[in-house]
DNA sequence: TTTTAATGTCAACAAGGCTGACGTAAAATT
DNA sequence: AATTTTACGTCAGCCTTGTTGACATTAAAA
């Protein structure tokens, strides 16, 4: 027996087969709440931290080719998850001012990847929508983003891609859960 | 029978449910791989979006009482995980310019929140710990973040926990996540 | 007709990234 | 012993993306 230090149980290459391997809940780990300790809780935030690094980095690669930053990914992305949304709607999404969004969107307009148009019961409000060429930096965006997640839940199987959408969708504000898991649901 | 909208099987109100109903894995799901259609892929992206953001907002609120911000809070966090850590150490695991760690470095040693020494072999080194104050800080932001997480992972469960845990790990660069997983691991 | 709402825009500022250049002290190498 | 490399700090300037405050326009609502 080689000497051995202590873990906490984080490193497992597979998460199938702690999931998987057919014993009935509460046949490991039992009752106690040994997965509740602060450093438990501790790890958790940190692999947040380190995943949501890795996982915007993959699209900020494309994004810097064209000059632009994550706040125009963030608006592109939802105009493209709301088409027709007007701006108004956007900036309550976002939760920016409307001088910190226009700036963004004037360049994304005049870029020609959104398009502004009129509304038409209200015309006051600019309803925006992704042009072709927008739709097209959006999906490759899109699509960057997914292959790290597609290769992550292929090898973690589809129990475990449940219970980490779930611990997700439980960790967001209470008061805006409805409306984000209501975006997230919409079908593309 | 009330119309329903289609979903993609996304709100659960339990995780357990569906982890810890005891039946083997492959059980549901078999091996059908509608867990990996785009969509599902981009609700993860769009789950660890709106996760993050609102877990950062709790270590946030308490940042910004004494005017600072995530860089140093980040700063902070890792001096903490690695009582001791040289400059260059704490650059390589943030990722930024020593300019501009410097900038936060330098006034968290004013603020006496961190102290630098200079290294007893190698003199030409800073090492970095915290003082009293910048535990105090640090433990509060711990706690802050760990009481989200606590209520989520106690719904959840152990092996819902286990499987998110493991989801997170995998989206971490292969070139960075036994780093990554090494310090998590630590014993705090 | 007046008020309110939706939008755009200008100016000024701050945080926190970045690059480039330079300086100093100390370790490592030749 | 002389030289080079490393660790660190700092100055200056630029960029993105957030902020406030003020103001104008248009159109809907009261």
């Amino acid at each position: 027996m080689s000497p051995q230090r202590a873990t906490t149980g984080l490193v497992q290459t597979h998460a199938a087969r702690s999931l998987a391997d057919g014993r009935p809940a509460g046949a490991r780990g039992g009752g106690n709440l040994l997965f509740l300790t602060d450093q438990q809780l501790r790890q958790g935030v940190e692999l947040m931290f380190f995943a949501y690094r890795d996982m915007v980095a993959d699209a900020d690669r494309l994004l810097e080719d064209r000059g632009y930053g994550r706040a125009h990914h963030r608006c592109l992305h939802f105009v493209w998850r709301r088409p027709g949304i007007p701006v108004t709607g956007l900036l309550e999404i976002l939760g920016v001012t409307k001088q910190s969004l226009n700036r963004v969107l004037r360049q994304l307009v005049e870029d020609g990847l959104i398009r502004s148009e009129v509304g038409p019961r209200d015309r006051r409000q600019r309803l925006l929508d992704l042009t072709e060429e927008g739709e097209t930096l959006v999906r490759a965006l899109s699509a960057a983003q997914n292959e790290r997640m597609r290769r992550v839940f292929l090898e973690a199987g589809p129990e475990a891609v449940q219970a980490f959408k779930t611990v997700l969708a439980g960790m967001i504000d209470e008061g805006s859960r409805d409306r984000a898991l209501a975006l997230i649901e919409d079908q593309g």
